[in-house]
DNA sequence: AGGACGATTAACT
DNA sequence: GTTAATCGTCCTG
């Protein structure tokens, strides 16, 4: 089986909440020197420019959140609670801070090492923005790495998109604080696909 | 310089 | 349902 296309910069370079439907369905894959983890993203979040209160960069170019201010296709990679790292795609524009936010995976190729790396049952090896990371071994040295670089060691390849009737859209998590309309605006994504096929999603 | 809190998770009761 | 873990980031003074 030939190996599917890498997404490009095009597939970046459009209006947040649209990348962020696009996006399940596709292929997150992550390299390494002896194997290949990868699985099919399930769930996303939009987060898009200074004015969304919820956003990093509502605090402005910042250190952090330089990143997000780059070209489309740059992956953000957070720290948060002291022990977690969460995987962002640079949206939009350069210029422009916004991102998708890849919070859930259905694991594909790699499950073994998933499983050793997480010590957790299938069910719940990777849907969650912390867990997946996990799995995938992905934390702050992928930190603005360009996606679509074709030598990039973290990436995603083109798969048939979730279907239309099993999308759902619902407000984002853990907004905490967040005032309206930013707390409950529905710009979290999530294919409800077949519990037969994936358990656990 | 100090403190509150976080785009979370897992282990409790 | 509640809470600890654990520290970078950002805001206040």
């Amino acid at each position: 089986m030939a190996e599917a296309a890498r997404l490009g910069r095009d597939f970046f370079a459009h209006p947040t909440l649209e990348v962020a439907r696009a996006l399940l369905g596709q292929r997150l894959v992550r390299l390494r020197d002896e194997y290949r983890l990868s699985g099919l993203i399930s769930e996303t979040e939009a987060y898009i420019g200074e004015e969304d209160q919820a956003c990093h960069a509502r605090a402005g170019r910042t250190p952090r959140t330089q990143i997000m201010y780059a070209s489309p296709g740059h992956a953000y990679v957070y720290f948060t609670y002291g022990i977690h790292w969460c995987l962002n795609f640079v949206t939009e524009r350069e210029g422009f801070p916004a991102a998708v936010l890849i919070r859930g995976i259905a694991p594909v190729e790699g499950v073994e090492v998933m499983r050793a790396r997480r010590g957790r049952p299938d069910s719940i090896l990777a849907n969650g923005p912390a867990k997946l990371t996990q799995a995938l071994d992905i934390d702050g040295r992928l930190n603005g790495l360009d996606i679509c670089d074709p030598q990039a060691l973290l990436f995603v390849e083109a798969a048939p998109s979730a279907p239309d009737e099993a999308v759902r859209r619902s407000p984002r998590v853990g907004m905490g604080d967040t005032p309206e309309p930013w707390r409950s605006i529905a710009w979290n994504f999530r294919w409800k696909y077949p519990q037969e096929i994936f358990p656990g999603g």
